[in-house]
DNA sequence: ATACCTTGATTCATATATAGATCATATCAA
DNA sequence: TTGATATGATCTATATATGAATCAAGGTAT
């Protein structure tokens, strides 16, 4: 008794995440890597390595993120610099949004 | 006597992945959807959420991704069928690239 | 052809992320 | 203001991802 029931993932998210893992095998081969060497770089295991290139949703987001910066996939095109940017837009943006989200509350009539 | 060295990232990597945290909580308010609905919807704990929209890397990337595909925010821009080319393309690159990477024999003077 | 290297796949022990619950605080609607 | 609710933070038990080792198969260079 322990299993209930397993994490599903849409289809858009597959598809990425395979894609991603792709991405991320071609531009090794392209730069000529071996497998262990980009895994030594992003001090994880080979195996690890290699279900990332595999599109498995089960990784953490930081080892598969820092694989892709090494061989040079890049998530979002832009510097750090610009990305620095970026972030400092967003949390401008999330400042002028309501902090805390509030659901209508139950009428008469309701959804659907 | 067990934790013996974390793992490291590089500030490309934590930067991307703060970033991706703000957009998908940026999308979440501008949908006006509360944290717990967008956590059930994704089949995850509040609290985990909580992590990935805070931009902690150490979080399932299947999750995460499910998270930003909820709210709306897409890391490759595009529909799920143009994402399916994008796979076979570079699967179709793949199969051109050598099976295996061959890193050149040590001759004599060396690196370094 | 042959030896070496890279990769893919498995298995197991262990470190660790996650779910769930709880509490405190802040924020919104009335 | 006040009541209700969303959010943030913390803790524990448990499910599970990861590292390491191993084996087989395939590919590459000589």
């Amino acid at each position: 008794m322990s299993k209930v029931s397993a994490r599903t993932y849409s289809r858009y998210s597959l598809e990425a995440i395979t894609l991603l893992g792709n991405l991320i095998r071609a531009a090794r081969k392209e730069r000529k890597m071996t497998a262990q060497e980009v895994a030594d770089r992003a001090g994880i295991s080979r195996g690890l390595l290699q279900r990332i290139e595999k599109g498995d949703p089960k990784c953490e987001l930081g080892a598969t993120i820092e694989v892709a910066t090494i061989v040079g996939v890049k998530l979002f095109d832009a510097e750090a610099t610009t990305l620095t940017k970026h972030i400092r837009q967003t949390e401008d943006k999330l400042a002028l949004l309501p902090k805390s989200v509030r659901k209508k509350v139950k009428v008469a009539d309701d959804d659907f």
